[in-house]
DNA sequence: AAGTGGTCTAGACCACGGT
DNA sequence: CCGTGGTCTAGACCACTTG
């Protein structure tokens, strides 16, 4: 019998990166066997294996066959996460990311955030603009639109520092996934103020819109970065 | 007892997958059940599953807890993908892709292409230089280094036409993973040339590198992409 | 109420790696 | 050789959706 409220495997799989978080089971070192881990765990086999998988695609492990399951890199972990946020490519390139909230205001959506976050004319917005930092230098100015519903009661510091934490409560729905557009533009007078840049340099424009798991659209992100400071990261494996 | 030489589900997903493109079973179409297919396919129900799991993961099919099991939109397939390749991004807008190779050529790396490739001082590489379009429309100007022995005994046509193909063949192995780096340029005269565009226009440049199931790494691609001309799309699932 | 996908069990045989 | 992960079975109960 298994618990209800939540996955065995689930309940594993926290239970393992959390180990390996701590450094409990450091970068290289061997688990328990499959068979020994569900054994301790109190579950099948195939139960366990389960929580290993995820691990082993989001990078945390890897598996050999017939020499064991190990710990793996974290440098592998960054890489999985599809698009590599900013504060975790600034890090991995040993500087300090940092941020400016330049404005934080309600106000009514325009055009694209209308129609990408699906309002209606009456519906407003929490409008974020903010200025991202690496080691003190301007790397990208980015604009946040969130509807205000999916912030009710929220504090504003709760919101700047973690919007995805501050939509999970007020909603009770878990982030399901986020669309992401890049393409190459020249910095305009405002974009070149705010990066220290020259006008008409080359700009790496990001729009992301994300999705709750029942597919409502609440948060626009549209981020601008210094085409000569910064560069997106990704990687594409093999389905099996 | 299952099949040796290929997992039973690897099977049934292929199946499963050719069906979909067919149109055997089309969009939106409700699936039999997991039961069901179970029978049909001769497996248990568990391994039936792990085939769905894979073509779920890789948004062919849509599963709804008590509803069942559903063809996707294929929007939603081209998205999976991680990067969408060139093809499918042009052919999604309607418009017809093309390409004019511009060199073909075996010489020695460059340095770059030396340290990524993990090349010897003695290597040589086929380096292979084309343009894109877009409804003949120059859209992306790309180099691609492959280190020849990758490609021995490949013809110049299957080379140019599919280099995925013929380095499975040549090699025996299938393509593991693809990491790529992008950015924003602005463009020089070569670049502005082929792709008919003003000196100092934003550039997108990607930079992939592709590696086998054992990690050697067997094609590096540096493209340079008109910034108002091109867009790349991804999408970020959660894990669970 | 019936059917669906989600989770889980307690076994089993296989191919592969290291000793 | 023995232990490992990879695959597979034939059941089971659960929560959810739909008619």
């Amino acid at each position: 019998m298994y618990n209800m409220s939540e996955p065995a495997y689930i309940r594993i799989y926290n239970d393992i990166r959390k180990k390996i978080e701590v450094n409990d089971w450091h970068v290289g070192q061997k688990l328990p066997s499959e068979r020994a881990l569900a054994k301790e765990y109190q579950v099948s086999r195939m139960t366990l294996r389960q929580a290993i998988q995820f691990l082993v695609r989001n990078g945390l492990l890897v598996r050999r066959v017939g020499a064991g399951t190990f710990v793996a890199n974290k440098k592998v972990q960054e890489k999985m996460e599809g698009v590599t946020g900013f504060s975790e490519i600034i890090k991995a390139q040993g500087k300090t990311p940092s941020f400016k909230t330049v404005s934080f205001v309600e106000v009514v959506p325009n055009d694209t955030e209308k129609e990408v976050l699906q309002l209606k004319a009456s519906d407003k917005i929490m409008r974020i603009e903010r200025i991202r930092f690496g080691d003190e230098i301007p790397i990208c100015f980015e604009v946040a639109a969130v509807p205000l519903n999916f912030i009710a009661g929220a504090k504003k510091s709760e919101i700047v520092n973690s919007l995805y934490s501050a939509v999970q409560q007020s909603t009770g729905q878990r982030i399901g996934r986020a669309e992401q557009n890049v393409t190459a533009v020249l910095s305009n007078e405002k974009i070149s103020g705010y990066l220290e840049i020259p006008y008409s340099s080359a700009i790496l424009k990001l729009q992301q819109v994300s999705y709750l798991d029942d597919d409502q659209p609440f948060e626009l992100v549209i981020a601008q970065y210094a085409g000569d400071r910064f560069e997106f990261y990704l990687e594409r494996r093999n389905t099996f």
